[in-house]
DNA sequence: TTTACATTTCGCCATTAAACGAAATGAGGA
DNA sequence: TCCTCATTTCGTTTAATGGCGAAATGTAAA
């Protein structure tokens, strides 16, 4: 039970909610996900964490960037149904609307570095 | 999705949580609650405040009982998907297991006011 | 090898949250 | 009416959380 109030705990916070929603949408590097919340690199690297530790999601090194990717095959039951929960009772708020377009949208090239 | 996120903080403690689990098994008065949890009543009352304005629980007078339920018929289809959530996965906890006995098991009478 | 850049870790500050006890509230029974 | 008791509100303390910037890490390109 301990495990599981953890796993609401992680999805207690706005930004991190968002960035489950976005990567939903795709895999994504910090700096894409930087771009969009308009928080310190340090901030979004420990809302990472913090949803990694959870079991949410996973990352994978790709040359200089590190991708984070949404687990959709846990091995925690919980952690699926409440993915499944997320996308279909969260998807229609405004604020992921408008994350969902700018997902869609950034260039990494452009974005990281500029 | 901020409201959505309210009922994820609600969940993310594990008192509250407890409570949850408590109420669907049957309806509580607070002391009923207070002699599970352990907590001071104030305590217990604010966490039931927070339930409350999350929309997973309602309460009812009785002579000078508050009763609270589990509120099965929310307007919020989130609300009533995360009830059956817990249901489904966090009930075989051991913190559940033996609050469970002590809710089929505890009198009002000599508990409240002993 | 040096530089550039993405990411993480660390230390710090402001805010929120959980707990308690004491006092206020409200209803029932004496 | 007055007293009792369940509950809530208030004020306080302490712990946890979210945010930032600076420094450390690691990789790729110059």
């Amino acid at each position: 039970m301990k495990e599981s109030v953890e796993l609401f705990k992680a999805l207690s916070d706005p930004n991190r909610m968002r960035i489950v929603l976005m990567l939903q949408v795709r895999p994504l590097c910090v700096c894409e996900i930087q771009n969009i919340l308009k928080l310190a690199p340090s901030t979004v690297s420990k809302h990472l964490s913090v949803l990694r530790n959870a079991g949410f999601i996973y990352d994978i090194k790709d040359a200089k960037w590190v991708n984070y990717y949404i687990d959709n095959r846990s091995a925690n039951p919980l952690v699926i149904d409440l993915q499944n929960l997320i996308k279909k009772h969260i998807t229609n708020s405004d604020v992921f609307q408008a994350d969902r377009e700018k997902v869609l949208s950034v260039d990494r090239k452009s974005v990281c570095g500029a």
